[in-house]
DNA sequence: TAGTAAACATACCGGTATGTATAGTAACAG
DNA sequence: CTGTTACTATACATACCGGTATGTTTACTA
């Protein structure tokens, strides 16, 4: 009878509609300089169901990162999947899907690193989402680095870790023209070995 | 007699006190997370000299990125001056600075990142100063490749950008232990062919 | 057809945001 | 001793913030 009991069925249309405005303007303009007013109007929602389907403001910013992170890897895991190959190649993989994601869904850079940017403390139920979606990711190259036969998969995955963030944000930033390829191609060098 | 006339005299100390209570607070806890009015208690200054000094919190913001800018820069070229070396050895040098750098003054990341993850609209004048903070960085490390001999300077700088940010976003939020050392080395590689 | 869930409309709460106004004080320079 | 600079103190204007209250409508379903 806890304050998430709902979580398993389906979301209404409604709170479906929430998320989708919330994420978008959250996203696009920060977490802080979004009320909850724009959001429920936005939705064409009143606020009363706002808060019956997510309790406050900061519950709604995690549920808003926990979708975004979602949608990563499901993208990410699919593209992937899809192009298959070897672990040395699918660790490569991981560019391709990044590269796309950015042209597509990611203009103002990593969504969760804004997030904590916005977000310091570390009880912040939304930050808790955003480092353990930077750990998943780490992980999942970790386990790649691993199945290629990797001498030191953790260190690896740490390095291919800042290969992806420093790609996401020299695009954003307008640091570097491709950044996801030459991310990509640094990658390869150090993945060469696992040859 | 425009309102920056006073450019080029010397900051009084309340300006001073402003400033430096401002920056403090912007980078731990985030620009939008902090009022004025936190900012005038802090500096032990009364809002209204704090309007009189900076005109208003965006303008004020605006100065806290150029000052850490100035501080960034100005540790950057001595760490790389004092260490000297080649040209190959000083590219290399500028994640020494930055390694020191992360532990001391940055743990919470990037401070011109953070900024823009606040601050979307590209004309903001905080905006404004973050792009030309990090389009100068690029710059230094194209003048570095350059005079390196590198066969393309402006493809290196931005590979080299690359790994700047990945190792701050990745060292910030807990994604690789000793991260520009990482970077470092893997830089090392991209740098080899100049030798 | 009665009951229930999901949503509606509207108005309000205390608090805080940026920014301004009025009036006064301390130190110093001509 | 007069004027200027740099500040203090306090109060105000206006708008928006997250969050809540009361009551109504719509649509499905048992």
């Amino acid at each position: 009878m806890g304050r998430t009991s709902k979580v398993g069925r389906s979301r209404t249309p409604a709170a479906d509609r929430i998320l989708r405005a919330a994420s978008e303007m959250f996203y696009r303009e920060g977490i802080r300089a979004v009320g909850v007013d724009a959001i429920a109007a936005e939705a064409d929602v009143t606020k009363k169901t706002l808060y019956e389907k997510y309790g406050s403001k900061d519950r709604l910013v995690a549920a808003y990162v926990r979708a975004r992170d979602e949608r990563w890897r499901s993208w990410l895991l699919g593209v992937v999947e899809r192009r298959g190959g070897t672990a040395r190649e699918r660790l490569l993989s991981t560019f391709d899907a990044l590269a796309e994601w950015m042209e597509r869904e990611n203009p103002r850079g990593c969504g969760f690193v804004n997030a904590a940017a916005e977000l310091p403390h570390a009880d912040h139920p939304a930050r808790v989402v955003v480092m353990e979606q930077k750990a998943w990711m780490r992980g999942y190259l970790a386990e790649l680095a691993a199945e290629g036969g990797a001498e030191n998969p953790e260190d690896l995955a740490e390095r291919l870790v800042i290969l992806h963030e420093g790609a996401t944000v020299a695009f954003s930033l307008g640091m570097a023209e491709d950044a996801a390829q030459k991310a990509r191609q640094i990658a390869a060098l150090l993945v060469a070995d696992l040859q």
